[in-house]
RNA sequence: GCCCGGGUGGCGAAAUGGUAGACGCGGGGGACUUAAAAUCCCCUUCCCGCAAGGGAGUGCCGGUUCGAGUCCGGCCCCGGGCACCA
């Protein structure tokens, strides 16, 4: 690679060479020293929060696609600013969690030394790339004075009864030592070290964002986001509509006991022709006869042993008979209850009706056990007897048919009609059942926030009182987790044991830590309170800074990061903590970097170093460069050969200042690009096509030096403004060059001038029959006959259209279409 | 299987239903230079043609329209997410 950097742009000696290295210490020396990107937050006018996602500090530093997502957000950010708001635009570290855990684990080093390196390492990156924070309020989720408001947040919930502790079957992997959540699993194995995951059963502390998934959905109709994270979060929450339905169990004894199940086709019922219970279900003792007994209890044994994941990819149909019958409502049958894992517990009830006819699962269990399989819809041209070889779950112009008086109906119809029917005996009734599970937030891990809870032998579960928090994280020399399933904070032994804080008796502390989706829950609430030690954040700055304007980020965080930030902001809400519910008014999810046509990744060895291109190109050119590769909400490849044409686009701009001239007038011409890029580059800034405002300002720049013109001041200094969002540093310089001695970022945008942008001559297209067959050059504003002249006149037209046209459109100043 | 994105020159990519390929990379030619680099200018979708010009063209097949990369229907391929969720 030649070097850019010290090979002077142009030949005159008289002009400075752009170094990008000089002006950039000097400018980043000088915001910190003037407090430029420092707002006053108490008193700025039109607060502007530009909220990025902060990133987890790793021993690799900042990641090229970090780089990206900040400095899309920051040019955002830079706009809002140059439009005269207040922009807060803070930046912290996600450092608690597994992965930094792991790490230190891996290099021998405690998290506590490590992390402090890595985010120091991260810090003096982020400086490099010129971001406007204010650094004043930078965080990290690893401070006592963060994880003790982390930790109020928890007794918030607590204390609203939204967080429980029960003993769960959960996803284990053997080689972190500790549970993962159902997210973290990746097709039966962990998502962070690729282990298969095992299942364990373990007491765990869980909220209940399952009370808040109606309002969680609901809401998405509301905000302001990108259709595709709206779209994974509502499937994610995955509502169904559909009935729960009643099953007398049939018994000789007085015993009568009901199954419950849930189905999203109540219009299938007829078709039951058996149930099927989760091994788990607690009925499944009290229906088995004895002679089954023997039989489920190795069934449920067996379901017991298997991981949670296989027992969901294994398709292959297993069972056992209960012995027990039960009455369909619906036909008045007595039709088997079932034991299979293919119907989990933890959705809806647990049980189901089988519906072997139109449902694949119960399909294929029917064949395996020989049950019924009886047709109750047929589609269009079906006959109702017709014979079933798989499944007919076809309900586009369906009728139900053999199901009584409502045979003959369509699906949807017989849907609610059967329902209110057996709704009138109480043998149903409609509800909807939400895919979301409770989160689980324990670790039995060391590095997180202690969970703030203590066990006492009289009181029972004490939350920690508020003026004792934080619960400090102690340092612990040996932080590897162990086979028990219990954190390592469970064997240091003066802080796990204390006195109650109600009778004061010894008690014990909880040992597991919260979960780093906690932390990143509430952590936009903290930004602008960071720098307060006695409230989590202040009622008054919260109120004029929240919810937050603008968050950008990587649609990774589509569901878990953006739908608990949600969820916790509700539950604030409610507790009249804050006065709204959706947490960000506005997010967009950027695209992803890929380089040279493949994924980045370290086995691939094809990962940027930001570092490196900072150094070869300087961090102005490397921001508009990856704002300059493709769309910034899809994303784009990052090629290195082509960023020598955004360091050439930064000369020609530097130059271009250097060499104006301040005498004479403007030209007209130039003066009419400028005003169209003024306003092309607003608009794109503002949905965020930060790669067309690039090209718009690179086209003007062509013109502004075509055949090596001088350029006149007022031609280059809106220019440079223009530039400023994406290029800060050299946009500061060649502002201080044209004689400016504050801030480029304390200006305000260059006003457009729609007069002067106007166009007076255009070039109009001239179709025959739809096919371009000329152009003409003709006023703005020619009429019809005026352009349709012009273009008769034109050989190359006249040669296509003879005779009288039968039709003429006309588009004005745009096109003229003959038809012949 | 289901739900999102996306398929346009040699490459990254632009295009309110109205001149497809802006801008940039790469390539070719030229100016400046003793020379090179840098800089500047011109050309660069494909095919036929010396040229003038003509024809084709936005994954594939059809449709709507004076006119379709853009709208509609049906496919194919690539990327991402979800998946025994009743």
């Amino acid at each position: 690679m030649a070097d850019p950097t010290t090979t002077p742009s142009r030949p005159d000696a008289e002009a400075p060479a752009y170094e990008p290295a000089t002006v950039e210490r000097k400018w980043q020396a000088r915001w910190a020293a003037n407090r430029t990107n420092s707002p006053d937050l108490a008193r700025g006018e039109k607060p502007f929060y530009q909220l990025m996602m902060f990133p987890y500090p790793s021993a690799e530093g900042l990641h090229i696609g970090n780089l990206y997502a900040f400095t899309g957000n920051d040019i955002h950010g830079r706009f809002q600013r140059l439009q005269g708001h207040t922009v807060f635009e803070p930046i912290g570290y996600d450092a608690f969690g597994i992965h930094s855990e792991n790490y230190a684990l891996k290099v021998g080093v405690p998290p506590s030394e490590l992390i402090p390196r890595n985010i120091e390492n991260f810090r003096r990156q982020l400086h490099r790339a010129g971001l406007m924070v204010d650094w004043s309020h930078e965080l990290s989720t690893t401070d006592r004075s963060y994880y003790k408001w982390t930790q109020w947040i928890f007794l918030q919930l607590y204390h609203r009864g939204l967080a429980y502790k029960k003993r769960a079957a959960v996803n284990w992997c053997p080689s972190c030592k500790t549970v993962l959540s159902n997210e973290q699993v990746e097709g039966g194995f962990c998502e962070r070290c690729g282990s298969k995951v095992e299942q364990r059963q373990l007491e765990q502390w869980f909220f209940r964002i399952t009370d808040y998934a109606p309002r969680l959905l609901k809401n998405l109709e509301t905000i302001d986001w990108s259709e595709t994270t709206r779209t994974a979060q509502r499937n994610w929450i995955g509502a169904s509509q559909g009935a729960r339905v009643s099953f007398r169990v049939t018994d000789d004894g007085d015993r009568t006991d009901d199954i419950t199940v849930f189905t999203t086709r109540p219009d299938t019922i007829f078709g039951a022709t058996y149930l099927v219970l989760a091994p788990e279900h607690p009925l499944v003792d009290v229906i088995t006869r004895p002679e089954q007994r023997a039989a489920v209890q190795q069934y449920r044994e067996r379901t017991a042993r298997q991981d949670i994941i296989s027992r969901k990819t294994n398709r292959e149909k297993t069972g056992a008979f209960t012995g027990a019958t039960a009455i369909n409502p619906a036909t008045g049958q007595a039709i088997p209850v079932w034991v299979a894992d293919y119907v989990l517990m933890e959705y809806g009830t647990g049980a189901i009706m089988a519906v072997p006819g139109h449902d694949e699962r119960d399909y294929e269990f029917a064949t395996a056990f020989a049950l019924p399989i009886v047709r109750v819809v047929a589609g269009e041209g079906v006959e109702p007897d017709a014979p079933l070889h798989e499944a007919d779950v076809e309900v586009a112009n369906a009728r139900v048919v053999n199901s009584g008086e409502f045979s003959g109906l369509d699906v949807e119809q017989a849907k609610t009609r059967i329902v209110t029917w057996l709704a009138g005996s109480g043998a149903a009734e409609p509800v909807t059942t939400y895919r979301l599970h409770d989160w689980c937030i324990s670790r039995q891990r060391y590095w997180g926030p202690p969970i703030p809870i203590i066990y006492c032998e009289s009181c029972g579960t004490v939350p920690v009182p508020e003026k004792d928090l934080p619960v400090e994280l102690p340092y612990v020399e040996d932080v590897r987790p162990d086979d028990s399933g219990v954190s390592p904070l469970a064997r240091h032994e003066e802080w796990y044991h204390v006195p109650c804080p109600q009778c004061g008796k010894r008690a014990r502390r909880e040992t597991d830590v919260s979960d780093t989706f906690l932390d990143s829950a509430w952590y936009f609430l903290r930004y602008p309170s960071s720098d307060r030690d006695d409230v989590a954040f202040d009622p008054a700055l919260t109120r004029k800074w929240l919810p937050v304007s603008s968050y950008i980020g990587g649609n990774e965080h589509a569901v878990l990061h953006l739908l608990y930030s949600r969820f916790v902001t509700m539950v604030l809400h409610d507790a009249g903590l804050v006065s709204f519910e959706e947490p960000f008014t506005k997010f967009r999810a950027h695209g992803l970097i890929i380089r040279e046509g493949a994924k980045m990744s370290k086995s691939r060895g094809n990962v940027v170093n930001p570092d490196q291109y900072m150094d070869d190109w300087g961090a102005d050119t490397v921001r508009t460069y990856l704002m300059f590769l493709g769309p910034f909400e899809e994303g784009g490849d990052f090629r290195d050969r082509s960023i020598s044409g955004v360091r050439r686009f930064l000369d020609r701009v530097w130059a271009s200042v250097h060499d104006a001239r301040g005498d004479g007038a403007p030209d007209a011409d130039v003066m009419r690009k400028l005003h169209q890029t003024i306003a092309k580059v607003g608009d794109d800034i503002a949905k965020l096509s930060y790669n067309t405002a690039i090209a718009a300002m690179m086209e003007y720049v062509n013109v502004l030096r075509a055949h090596e013109r001088v350029p006149h001041r007022a031609e280059v200094e809106p220019l440079v403004q223009l530039l400023s969002p994406f290029a800060p540093h050299v946009a500061e310089e060649l502002w201080e060059t044209l004689g400016h001695t504050a801030s480029i970022f304390e200006s305000r945008w260059p006003r457009f001038d729609a007069a002067l942008a106007a166009e007076n001559r255009v070039k109009i297209a001239v179709q025959v029959n739809g096919k371009l067959r000329g152009t003409v050059e003709a006023a703005k504003d020619a009429d019809q006959a005026a352009v349709l002249a012009l273009a008769i006149a034109d050989a190359g037209v006249a040669k296509f259209a003879t005779g009288t046209p039968k039709k003429v459109i006309f588009v004005p100043g745009r096109l003229l279409n003959l038809v012949v």
